[in-house]
DNA sequence: AGCACGCCGACT
DNA sequence: GTCGGCGTGCTC
């Protein structure tokens, strides 16, 4: 027999399928992990076939050394993924399944963490003698837990102590396999009555189909979700729970918890390398059975799915932005489909994409249109920022923001204020009449690069000198550069020199758990004031916050992506969503320098719809995607020559293909990305854009140009968001 | 990705 | 004469 062989190796040149002769003696299934000679080294393999005939010269094969593991680490319909990734998304074999198991078990490091723990011995009298103190008091210990310890536990009494316990045989040592089981704050289970519309959600979203959740903040999504899980764990089947950034959201987690126990595993960044393997492990033998996490969780290794939920589906994190490159929604799609179970896609502001599929009738639209406690969504206050300046108030808050905290300190009560900032760059505007520079090709914000004092457009690439005078109303006063979260807070503490004032950015929140310090501190500040970027955005319960400013809303508006409208409205929504979750009634206070831009109609009155129906016809006339596929075609290598001499090569031939295309093809260009070196690489992209209906043909030929002309790796990527 | 093979320059 | 530079090509 022969074993069709993949190479852990991340080298183009090795991304394809190397055959085995299977000895007798070996047991060899598909999705085995072996070691295999190769050339004059060994190397790990996964056996992704066997099967009774080569391709190759069967007299130059050899033969597989041994197994890695003694089972098949990789499953049936992960493979079948792993081909549909490697076509869908042009991605190597090998680095698709490195996304399928922990990185502890690659390179042969599989190691289990077994822990020496200890037992108090039911069957023999506690009698220790009056000078046994240490003893004593690791007796106490264990009988409050759950007469037992690790030993890590014990080793804060000394090994003296432990040592006489066991020679007494009062304590029983044992070699215990740990899991570490990462922790979380376990909250009681509530019993929540489900409105009407939660009821139909539940009840109708059980095909082999695609659905798409549109519920308010608030509308009680995750009870829905909770649910579902509970009505397929009980019909004997598994399930997959997606969340964007779970250590921004750890109410969900104990909710979940609380409700599943120990038939949850998290599968998440914040988690060390043997907790993730540990969890890993606990769903592939289907010890757990509802596997949450971020975006890698969508490969957990569990069979039988009965449903697969992905909340707040419009995030971003959801698409990965390093290599390999791909779409959540895609791998769910494609699992969904293979365990024909339903797919659901829930969120209170869907993109664009999944709602146009959803009018098209592609997956199916469930509403959940009212909170779930009844309460009202807190007003928005639109402030005009210009006419703050106009008016001689040049400061970062408006009148009536300030006015609004000086209330809620008094009242003692909290307020976050939101500062809407992302990466370095920033946009050109003028301070007088709010003009903002664009591109004249792509009517998109073109972005300040300091490193040669230019404006530039990120989709084109196209240059322009850095302006002087605003070219509308021709003021000297144009300038470029955003208002950052240190700033307000110094601001602030200018004007409430004691009240409790906290910051929370990239910057503060570096070292492990300190999110949650800080969120701790600022729940027991009364009054407080709470300052951060998108971070605070998401799913914090705090009661006692009455008022949500914020501050340059625009920010996001004219950042240099087709996507940046949908993205403010996404973040007005969410964060007004943090204002008034009590009986504490919310305001929101949004300041523009914009405030006649449509996104801040609609997302005052909370009109999702209406916004759609608005960026949906800017988005076709304007022919970008969902209307169109955007490619971005990324070469990076070492040697800068190379990777111009073969960005020139592919570019050639992709530009023959505007004979064959003709008008299908929109845009094709060729540029430096916008960063030009990472980690001492030089990139440089082919941007692309092209109409829908040959989108997938167009995409194979240019893969195969690509593929044709280089020897080392590139990446592609669809609808990009971020273009560094 | 590694590693060998191979064909040219300045050194014990 | 040989040590070693890194270009090219191969790995079932």
């Amino acid at each position: 027999m022969f074993a069709k062989v993949i190479i852990d190796q991340d080298a183009k040149a090795l991304d394809k399928i190397f055959e085995y002769i299977i000895p007798d003696n070996l047991d060899i299934d598909v999705g085995m992990r072996v070691y295999v000679p190769f050339g004059n080294r060994v190397l790990q393999g996964f056996v992704v076939g066997v099967e009774e005939t080569c391709e190759y010269d069967e007299n130059k094969l050899k033969k597989i050394i041994s197994k890695i593991d003694d089972f098949s680490a990789i499953k049936k319909e992960l493979l079948a993924l792993m081909e549909f990734m490697s076509k869908k998304n042009h991605l190597k074999l090998a680095s698709i399944l490195r996304l399928f198991i922990p990185a502890e078990m690659r390179e042969g490091k599989v190691k289990e963490l077994f822990e020496t723990h200890y037992i108090l011995n039911n069957d023999v009298e506690i009698n220790l003698s009056k000078n046994a103190i240490k003893q004593q008091s690791i007796v106490d210990f264990m009988k409050n837990n759950d007469y037992q310890a690790s030993s890590t536990q014990l080793s804060q009494f000394g090994y003296g102590a432990i040592k006489g316990l066991l020679d007494k045989n009062i304590i029983i040592k044992e070699k215990r396999e740990t899991k570490r089981t990462p922790f979380v704050i376990s909250s009681e289970r509530k019993n929540i009555k489900l409105n009407q519309s939660q009821i139909h959600a539940i009840e109708t979203m059980t095909e082999d189909k695609t659905y798409l959740l549109h519920g308010v903040t608030g509308s009680g999504k995750t009870e829905v979700y909770m649910n579902l899980i509970e009505k397929v764990l009980s019909n004997g089947k598994n399930a997959i729970m997606l969340v964007p950034e779970i250590s921004l959201t750890p109410q969900i987690m104990s909710n979940f918890k609380a409700r599943f126990g120990e038939a949850v595993a998290l599968l998440h960044s914040g988690l060390s390398a043997g907790e993730r393997f540990d969890e890993w492990k606990r769903l592939f033998s289907g010890e757990a059975r509802i596997a949450i996490g971020a975006r890698s969780a969508i490969f957990a290794p569990i069979e039988n799915i009965g449903v697969i939920i992905i909340d707040e589906e419009h995030e971003q994190s959801y698409i990965s932005e390093s290599n390999p490159r791909f779409d959540t929604h895609d791998v769910a799609q494609f699992r969904a489909r293979y365990n024909k179970c339903p797919l659901i896609l829930g969120s209170a502001t869907p993109s664009i994409e999944s709602y146009e599929k959803a009018k098209l009738g592609e997956y199916q639209l469930i509403e959940l249109p009212t909170r779930a406690n009844g309460k009202e969504l807190p007003k928005i206050q639109i402030i005009d920022m210009m006419n703050e300046i106009r008016t001689g108030n040049s400061g970062i808050f408006s009148n009536q923001l300030l006015a609004d905290l000086v209330n809620v300190v008094n009242n003692k009560k909290q307020a976050m204020i939101f500062i809407n900032r992302r990466g370095y760059s920033s946009f050109m505007r003028c301070r007088d009449c709010g003009y903002i520079a664009k591109c004249i090709d792509c009517d998109v914000s073109l972005v300040y690069h300091r490193e040669d004092n230019r404006l530039k457009c990120h989709y084109c690439g196209k240059q322009y000198k850095v302006l002087t005078r605003c070219p509308k109303c021709n003021s000297e006063n144009i300038k470029h550069g955003a208002v950052g979260t240190e700033q307000i807070v110094t601001k602030l503490k200018e004007y409430f020199p004691d009240v409790k004032i906290l910051r929370m950015d990239n910057d503060t929140t570096t070292i492990k758990n300190s999110h949650q310090k800080i969120l701790n501190e600022f729940k027991n500040s009364l009054p407080g004031i709470l300052v951060g970027t998108q971070m605070i955005a998401k799913g914090h319960d705090f009661e006692n916050v009455v008022l949500v400013g914020i501050v340059d809303a625009d920010q996001s508006l004219y950042h240099a992506d087709y996507r940046s409208t949908e993205r403010t409205f996404q973040l007005i929504t969410q964060v007004s969503g943090r204002a008034g979750r009590s009986e504490n009634e919310g305001k929101v206070v949004l300041q523009t320098y914009s405030p006649r831009h449509y996104v801040y109609k609609f997302a005052a009155n909370y009109d999702y719809k209406g916004f759609f129906r608005k960026e949906e016809n800017i988005r076709q006339t304007a022919q970008f995607p969902p209307f169109t596929r955007i490619l971005r075609i990324l070469f990076a290598d070492h040697d800068e020559n190379y990777v111009r001499e073969l960005l020139k090569v592919c570019y050639t031939e992709i530009e023959k293909l505007k004979e064959k295309y003709g008008d299908d093809i929109i845009y094709l260009d060729a540029m430096k990305s916008p960063i030009k070196r990472i980690q001492d690489k030089y990139r440089y992209q082919i941007m692309m854009r092209f109409k829908l209906d040959k989108a997938d043909e167009i995409e194979e030929d240019v893969f195969n140009i690509v593929d044709k002309s280089s020897k080392t790796s590139v990446f592609f990527e669809v609808n990009p968001q971020n273009l560094s």
